[in-house]
DNA sequence: GAATCGCCCCAAACCGCTTTGGATAGCGCA
DNA sequence: TGCGCTATCCAAAGCGGTTTGGGGCGATTC
């Protein structure tokens, strides 16, 4: 069933039923409901397809999701970001593409995305210091909101970016109100820009109250369990060993808790934690009672308006759009009094 | 620029340059190159969403993610099955559309794809008991793979699954070989398909060896940490506490780990644990030596593999193509011999 | 009563590609 | 020389919608 089709069997044109379907004035209200009802009756849709064409709009979205040829590993907060995101398209009827390609190919994966006319836009994800996207996209003139912000862009861009480096700093401060000085980091990889201003969050707060970062305690490297014990076991190791940890992720979090637990240490006791939660819906921070303090903000909630930002850009290209999201403090009962104060 | 401009720039019909740039024989090579170098020099992609209303294919595979209006929760596997599924749509130049939809609209939203003409063919993710999606699909004539099976199900379909129920019976004869006979099941929620073969492959390991599956030591519920952790804090309170767990993922089994640690007991010497590893990029089980003994098999090779089984399925309609894998028992260091033995 | 105006509707062009059904020309062969 | 064949190429018709540019007709205006 066609358009053609279903204007023939109500003795209409094509034209008139487009546009009765389509919302449009120049339709007779009893016509507009009796083709709405004809279309109901015959289970007839649009060929996407053929809008697609005609209207010379996509209909669509793009993430491209480099991966893995040198070292790095697929995102944990993906899925929900996608989750959020995807929810907010389906609402709008927009499609969601996905494009997964090797990272030495991302620049033509947008390029291909742009120039074969596959979506309208793009989110950026994962930006890094500097990072080149930002350039490329405009270039190509492919709308795009990044998730993040990248510190060393020149080009006004849209973006949507939690308070990371206000997030760290009031972790931080809230640690050295416990009486914490021997504070560590345990950070994601600092070519990443939320990183970086998570590190520079963290250093203000101890700044601020006379502290001099100690580089033995701060780590940096992929957020996985693996890595984040591997962290807190050195660190632990140390002579002069932190008292408090200040860690990028949950699941980081779980390898810290690993290295405590094998040092013999209780968390929240012995040794404070505060981790930043994305509020994963698999990797929840306990139900009632948070597991960890933390520093809280929903991703999913973000893919979400993120979404909204890219669409609202697509409909009505204007000035670009940022919105800065502050993080909750959360706490948890992995944190307390310094033990040596 | 388009294929009618490209073709008067260089003096021929687009008919021409069309089966030159496609590869038909009817072409003069010399005219071939030209055209080729020519679709080079001036960046000419075809347009894809004219190429899809010419050919009528979509030249896309859909992904329907059913999302939290009751309790269900995005599945953490998801993100690496979408990357290795990603690659191998990739390299076919097909698109991947996720459509993340309210679970109660899921069936609207395979007509849709259906009847709108999206996608060429769809992956079902998560099967159940008797998922009604099978007979919904074949009724609509879209092709589809099923990655994981469908007991229940009376048509034939296609599918890529892990053979659960040999994989947990393998890892309860081995416990059962260290001298184990408590021996706990932490399940995912048990309407889904792999949880009731991992079950059933769990009970005729117990069978086999006289012994009787205790009620009291099997768990079904998300394989989230709170979920692991609460089932195995509430197994280990027993009287007659169980001395290994079968635990269904890598997340559940840090819950466990934490209910372990929490009861001071140390896993691999007073309490045994073999996990189900789904070999995620960002959830690595250890780098040299894994942390827990598990039953491994890569989630993101399978949606690699079950990408390709689409895809041939979409070119060649043939008959339906169905594959098990088997998954490997790898040694980690959280089993060991029963401590009562 | 004629000109004007809105309201509804339609025919046809168009989006950018593929594909069908020739057309033309050169060549081998009788 | 004439005919059939093959190798190349092209015009035009789709694919299934949207959108432009009218057209007919009853009501309003003067």
């Amino acid at each position: 069933m066609n358009l053609k089709e279903l204007a023939s069997r109500l003795g209409l044109s094509p034209t008139t039923v487009s546009r009765a379907l389509n919302g449009y004035p120049e339709v007779n209200e009893a016509t507009r409901e009796r083709v709405m009802a004809a279309a109901k009756r015959h289970n007839y849709h649009p060929n996407t397809r053929a809008i697609r064409l005609a209207t010379g709009r996509a209909m669509a979205v793009g993430h491209v999701i480099p991966v893995a040829t040198r070292h790095e590993i697929v995102n944990p907060v993906f899925a929900d970001f996608i989750a959020g995101a995807g929810e907010t398209y389906s609402r709008n009827d927009y499609d969601m593409v996905l494009s997964v390609v090797p990272d030495d190919q991302e620049e033509a994966a947008y390029r291909g995305l742009k120039s074969k006319g596959n979506v309208d836009g793009v989110i950026v994800h994962a930006p890094k210091l500097n990072d080149p996207r930002i350039a490329l996209l405009h270039d190509i003139g492919l709308p795009f909101v990044v998730h993040g912000r990248a510190t060393g862009a020149t080009l006004p861009y849209s973006w949507l970016d939690v308070n990371n480096r206000r997030a760290f700093q009031r972790a931080a401060e809230f640690l050295l109100d416990l009486g914490h000085t021997r504070i560590a980091l345990v950070n994601g990889l600092e070519f990443m820009d939320f990183a970086i201003r998570r590190r520079t969050g963290y250093e203000a707060a101890l700044t601020a109250r006379a502290l001099t970062p100690d580089p033995a305690l701060m780590a940096s490297d992929e957020m996985t369990e693996i890595a984040g014990h591997r962290a807190a076991r050195r660190m632990l190791a140390l002579p002069d060993r932190p008292t408090a940890f200040l860690v990028a992720s949950m699941i980081s979090g779980m390898g810290v808790r690993r290295a405590l637990e094998e040092a013999g240490l209780q968390m929240g006791r012995d040794i404070s934690v505060i981790i930043h939660d994305d509020d994963l819906s698999y990797m929840k921070n306990g139900d009632d009672v948070p597991i960890f303090t933390a520093t809280r903000s929903s991703v999913r909630e973000a893919g979400r308006m993120a979404a909204e930002m890219l669409l609202d850009l697509i409909a009505n290209p204007g000035p670009v759009q940022q919105r800065l999201l502050e993080a909750e403090l959360i706490m948890g009962q992995s944190t307390g009094p310094c033990p040596r104060a």
